[in-house]
DNA sequence: AACGTCTTCGCAAACGTTCCCGATAGTTTT
DNA sequence: AAAACTATCGGGAACGTTTGCGAAGACGTT
C-alpha cells in the first residue's frame, strides 16, 4: 500500500530504518528514499501555535490591499489616496497594530539606537554623563543602551562585541584604565559606524574626543593652594596609564614648578583610588614624619577621606592641612568646612558627546576629527581657605 | 527597433509617456505597457553599493556548505562534524564575522533586551536603582534600554509603545506620578511580555512589584524624633497620588496618633517638591507663629534644604528642630550635624527587579503576582538627636 | 539480502518590513 | 488621436538568521 512518492511504484518498496520516528522507505526501481509520518502531525502543528501579533500583512489582507500600500500609508509617504491611507490608519488603530522594529532594522540596517560604554557606575561622574546625553539623544528619537565595562579590557571588548552585533547607529565610549589596544575600536571605523570617545580618551585613535582642561584645571587648582600659603603639597593621581591622570599629574607639576615649590616624589602617589586605596594612601601621607601641609586628590570621594581621617588625627583643617578634590560630588559641598573641588561640567560631557554622535551618524561626509575641551570650574571652599581670600 | 516584450511585434509600438525617467511603450496588438530604460542601468547598481558585512551566507559560500551549516556550527549544534565546525569557525574568524543580532532578534522574536522606565534622573535614587538592576542582567546576558518619562503621563505612554516596537523581552518600570490609567501597561500583559513595577507601583494592575516598607520606615522616623522629644512634627510629603506618598503620610499618622500627638493639618504639606518648591514650604513652615520644633520630610534634598534655611534663620539644629529625610543621598551624612534620614536600599531594588524579572522572561509559567517588600534602615544622625540616644 | 541506526548536511520556509519597479487608468496637452 | 502627465496601487526582492524536515550515505545486525 505504500507507493513511492516519484515512480508510483508500489512492489519495489522496502523498509530503509527510521528517521525521527518516522518509517523510511526505499524504491527500489527508482533508487529513492522517502519517509511517511505515521501519525497526523495536526496536534504538534496546533501545539506550536504562537502568540500573533498583528502585522503589516493582517491589515493588508483584512483591507483587500498590497502590504506596500499599508507601508506607505503609515509612513505618510507620497502615492497614497488620502481616503485609503485613512482606512489603514482605522484598521490599524482597531487591529491595535504595533510596528515590529526588529523588521525594521534589519531592513534598514539601522537601529536608532546609540550605545555608551563606562568603565563603571560608582562615581556620580558617569551618570550625570549617561543624563545629559540621554536627554539629548531622546530628543533626536533615538535610544540609548548602556554597558559598563567595570575597568576591564576584556569586558570592553566583549562590550564592544555585542555592540556590534546589535548593530548600534554610533557608539560612546569611555575606556577602561586598562586599555592600551585599541583594534576592538579600529573595527568600527571600518564598518562605518562612528564613534566619540570622552573623559577616557587615547591618543592612538584618530576620532572625535570630548575631554576637560585637566592641566589647566590642575594647574588652577594648585596654584589655589600655593596662593593660600601652602608649600609642600602632595598630590594623590590616577592610575599613569590614563590621559586624565596623566594630565593633572603635569598640570601639578606645572604650578609647582613655576612658583619654585620643591616637588618631593614620594608625596606624589599614583593609583587606582578606591576608598580602602584613599585610605592607605591617605594614612601614609598624614603619617610623614615631614608631613604635607596640602594635598590635591585627584576626586572627591579621597579627598573627603583625607579630611575624614584629618579630623580622626586631630588635625585642623584648612590651617594644618588643605585639601582639594576633583569632580565636585554632592557631598562635597556639604562636609567639613566644605570641600574645593574642580567642578566638571558632566551634563554638559554628555550633551556633548551625543550632539557629536548625532551629527556623525546623520551626516555621511566625515567630519574631520576633533578634540573638544570643555571648561572646569574651580570651587573654592573652606577645605582650602586660608587667606581670606 | 522597439518590440513588444510580449508579442514581439515592432510595428504597433506607441509611445506611451515618461515614468521616472524612463520611456514608456503601449503595444497596441497585445494592449501591453511596459518601460525600456535609456541609459544603462550600471552606475546607478554601482552608486548603491553598500559597505557589505560579512554574513553567515558569505561563510557557506566560501566555504562551500549550506547555511544551515554554518549556523549550526556558530552556535555549536549537534548534527555537524568536528572537522566541518572547526572549518568554519576558522573561516569566521578569517572573514572577520560578526552575527547580525537584529536578524537574529527578528527570526526568534525576541531581543535579549530588559527595558526599564524611570520617572527622572536627578534624586541619586534611580540611578541606583539602575546600577543594580543593570549588573544583574548584565551577567545574565541581557541588555538594558533606559527610557526617561520625565513625569510626564503622555511621555511614558510614548516610552512603552517604543518599548513594545523594539519587542524587549520584558520591562521594569516605576510609574510617573500623573498615571491614574494603566491601559498602556496591560497591553503588556496581552502581549505576554513580563512586567515588573517597582517603587512607583499602583494596585489596579496584577504584576509583581517591588517596594520598601515606606509605611513602616515613616512611622519609625516620626517615632524616633518622638522618642528625642519633639512635639510638633510637620510632614513635608510628597505628591499624594503616589503610593509611596500615602504610605509614609500613614505612617507619619500612626506614629503620631500612637504617641498621643495632634496632627495639625496646616503641618502637613503635600506635592512635588522640587528645590523651589522645598524653599517655599520651609519658608512657610519655619515662618509659622507656632512653628514646627521638627520635621520630616519625604526626601533628603527637601530636608538638606530646609537645613540651611534653619541655619540662614539661626534655628539651632537639632536643639530647636528636629530634621529627618529619606534615601540617605551621600551629601546627607557630612551636612552640618549630619541628616537623620531613611536609607533605601537602593541596589538591591534593582537587582531584585531584575531577578524577578529575569524569571519572567525565562519561565513560561505564571508565577502568582506578588509583592517584595524590601527592608529600609533609619540612619540616625545629629539632625534628630536630642536626648543623648 | 533485508532492515535498522547514525551522522552529516542541504533546502526552503519563515520572521515583518521597506522600497524599487512597473502596471493601470484617468486626464491633459500637443 | 497620439503623446505626456498624474495619481494609485501591487509584485516581489532584499535584509540575515534559525530550524524543521528530508536526503544521502556509511555501517551494523539479523
Amino acid at each position: 500500500m505504500i507507493k513511492c512518492v516519484k515512480c508510483e511504484q508500489v512492489d519495489s518498496i522496502m523498509k530503509a530504518g527510521y528517521v525521527r520516528g518516522k518509517q523510511r522507505y526505499l524504491c527500489k526501481t527508482c533508487n529513492y528514499y522517502f519517509t511517511q509520518s505515521e501519525k497526523d502531525v495536526s496536534a504538534s502543528s496546533v501545539m506550536k501555535r504562537r502568540r500573533h501579533q498583528t502585522t503589516i500583512i493582517d491589515i493588508a489582507k483584512s483591507l483587500g490591499v498590497s502590504n506596500s500600500t499599508v507601508s506607505r500609508a503609515l509612513h505618510g509617504h507620497a502615492d497614497i489616496n488620502p481616503e485609503t491611507r485613512q482606512a489603514v490608519l482605522d484598521k490599524a488603530l482597531q487591529l491595535d497594530y504595533q510596528p515590529n522594529q526588529l523588521a525594521y532594522n534589519l531592513v534598514k540596517s539601522k537601529t536608532n539606537t546609540i550605545g555608551m560604554i563606562v568603565p563603571e557606575f560608582h562615581n556620580p561622574f558617569f551618570p550625570n554623563v549617561i543624563i545629559g546625553a540621554h536627554e539629548v539623544l531622546t530628543n533626536a528619537g533615538y535610544n540609548l543602551t548602556i554597558m559598563q565595562s567595570n575597568e576591564s579590557y576584556q569586558v570592553e571588548i566583549s562590550n564592544t562585541k555585542a555592540m556590534l552585533a546589535n548593530r548600534i547607529d554610533g557608539l560612546l565610549i569611555s575606556l577602561t584604565q586598562e586599555t592600551n589596544n585599541f583594534d576592538h575600536l579600529s573595527v568600527f571605523e571600518k564598518r562605518g559606524i562612528p564613534l566619540v570617545l570622552f573623559n577616557r580618551v587615547c591618543e592612538q585613535i584618530n576620532v572625535p574626543k570630548v575631554v576637560v582642561n585637566d592641566f589647566e584645571a590642575s594647574f588652577l587648582a594648585v596654584e589655589h593652594l600655593i596662593m593660600n600659603g601652602y608649600e609642600r603639597i602632595a598630590h594623590l593621581g590616577g592610575p599613569l596609564n590614563l590621559l586624565v591622570s596623566q594630565e593633572r599629574l603635569r598640570g601639578y607639576r606645572a604650578a609647582m614648578e613655576k612658583h619654585g615649590k620643591t616637588i618631593e616624589d614620594h608625596m606624589i602617589i599614583q593609583g587606582m583610588l578606591t576608598q580602602q586605596k584613599a585610605r592607605i594612601y591617605g594614612q601614609y601621607l598624614l603619617d610623614l614624619a615631614n608631613r604635607p601641609d596640602a594635598i590635591f586628590a585627584v576626586n572627591d570621594s579621597s579627598a573627603i577621606e583625607i579630611m575624614l581621617m584629618a579630623k580622626e588625627k586631630g588635625i585642623s583643617i584648612p590651617d594644618e592641612l588643605g585639601v582639594v578634590g576633583f569632580s565636585d560630588n554632592p557631598e562635597s559641598a556639604y562636609i567639613g568646612p566644605g570641600l574645593t573641588t574642580v567642578r566638571q561640567p558632566t551634563y554638559e560631557i554628555g550633551r556633548t558627546t551625543a550632539d557629536w554622535i548625532l551629527q556623525l551618524v546623520d551626516d555621511e561626509d566625515v567630519i574631520l576629527p576633533e578634540k573638544r575641551v570643555l571648561k572646569t570650574e574651580l570651587i573654592v571652599r573652606g577645605s582650602s581657605r586660608r587667606c581670606g581670600n
